[in-house]
DNA sequence: AAATCGTGGCC
DNA sequence: TGGCCAAGATT
């Protein structure tokens, strides 16, 4: 119990020298650390950078948000990715405004009720707004404590889960929990990173299990992830035309707008200049009109090849894609709607300049 | 309980 | 360069 306390202590006297200057520590307005905290939902400091100011410029404050459309939220939120994050910002946002007054719940188990926020980012809030001893146990957490304690389960395990809570309990005694989960956040975030931590100057070098069994690559156990699929993405469009649809189907990118497609798990033939496609379930005769373009995006646990075929315009495209929910759009009007990545690369490369 | 959801950076 | 990982939530 002791040598816990002196842990914390450790992480403590660290963070008071190394402690990062972010815009949402200035203060401990709820709002702005919910909103970080949406945002960095698996997701790096620089790279949600830009988007926090953006939504702080746009969105000073919660009850803006929650009198926003959802579309502006989602142009906002557009190439951050996981993107029911978004819809689940503005969902919250507008509880807060009609059910809390413009105030953010003060409680662990009513922060936990609304939408996007779940265990980590409740005990973020509760801790770094509120002052309330909840460990916020992310990554980095999972990571600093894994290795300290050589915690064998793991951390999306039941079991996993329920250790590292009583370890992170245990390290918020006596100590002001909302610096020692931004501690350990900084600490695992500058030092004891996810590969070659520099363990030789450590701090908690003589604290630490896994340094100290040589088992620091061990921990924390790695979760065992599924095989990539490969898919092939099959956009298209016409020259004086912009076709777009709304994405309804209850997979990736839903909600977003894209253009034209069809995914097969296996390459087609585009050598011809009649492709035969299927295009939600109407067979469709395309003829081709120029080469194709070739995109290769990377998601976590999909790479898609990604070809874009321009085709011929005339009636009959109209009249099918119209009755398979597409619609037009004036191309000066594109950056109304939002795109997922590899169409935003795809605007900005071929449609743009339309 | 396990699968799914995006994107960018790093080596 | 392909795999890993990042302030996880949801179903």
């Amino acid at each position: 119990m002791t040598k816990i306390h002196e842990i914390s202590n450790i992480l403590l006297g660290w963070y008071r020298l190394h402690k990062r200057e972010l815009p949402w520590r200035d203060d401990r307005d709820p709002y702005k650390i919910w909103l970080s905290e949406i945002i960095l939902q698996q997701t790096r400091v620089q790279q949600g950078l830009p988007y926090y100011w953006a939504f702080i410029h746009k969105f000073p404050t919660i009850k803006a948000l929650a009198s926003a459309d959802l579309a502006e939220v989602y142009n906002l939120w557009q190439g951050l990715g996981y993107y029911s994050r978004a819809n689940n910002l503005h969902k919250t946002a507008k509880i807060i405004a009609s059910q809390y007054n413009g105030l953010f719940p003060h409680s662990y188990p009513d922060l936990l009720k609304l939408p996007g926020i779940g265990p980590y980012t409740a005990a973020a809030i509760a801790s770094m707004a509120f002052g309330l001893k909840y460990p916020a146990m992310d990554g980095n957490f999972f990571r600093v404590v894994g290795r300290l304690f050589e915690v064998d389960e793991q951390s999306n395990s039941t079991t996993g889960k329920k250790l590292y809570h009583k370890l992170g309990e245990l390290l918020l005694e006596g100590v002001d929990s909302a610096d020692l989960n931004q501690a350990i956040m900084d600490f695992a975030s500058a030092r004891c990173t996810p590969t070659a931590p520099n363990c030789d100057s450590c701090p908690l070098i003589s604290h630490c299990q896994a340094f100290l069994n040589g088992s620091v690559n061990k921990y924390p156990l790695k979760t065992i992830k599924n095989p990539k699929k490969v898919q092939y993405l099959y956009f298209f469009y016409t020259e004086n035309k912009i076709w777009i649809r709304h994405r309804n189907k209850n997979t990736i990118w839903n909600n977003l707008f894209e253009f034209p497609n069809f995914i097969s798990s296996d390459p087609i033939d585009i050598s011809n200049k009649y492709l035969q496609v299927k295009l939600y379930e109407k067979d469709l005769l395309i003829e081709l009109d120029g080469n194709p373009h070739y995109l290769k995006h990377h998601l976590t646990h999909i790479t898609f090849h990604i070809y874009i075929l321009k085709i011929f315009s005339n009636f009959a495209m109209d009249k099918l894609w119209k009755t398979n929910g597409f619609f037009v759009i004036n191309p000066k009007d594109y950056k109304n709607y939002a795109f997922p990545k590899p169409l935003v690369d795809f605007i900005t490369n071929h449609l743009y300049h339309v």
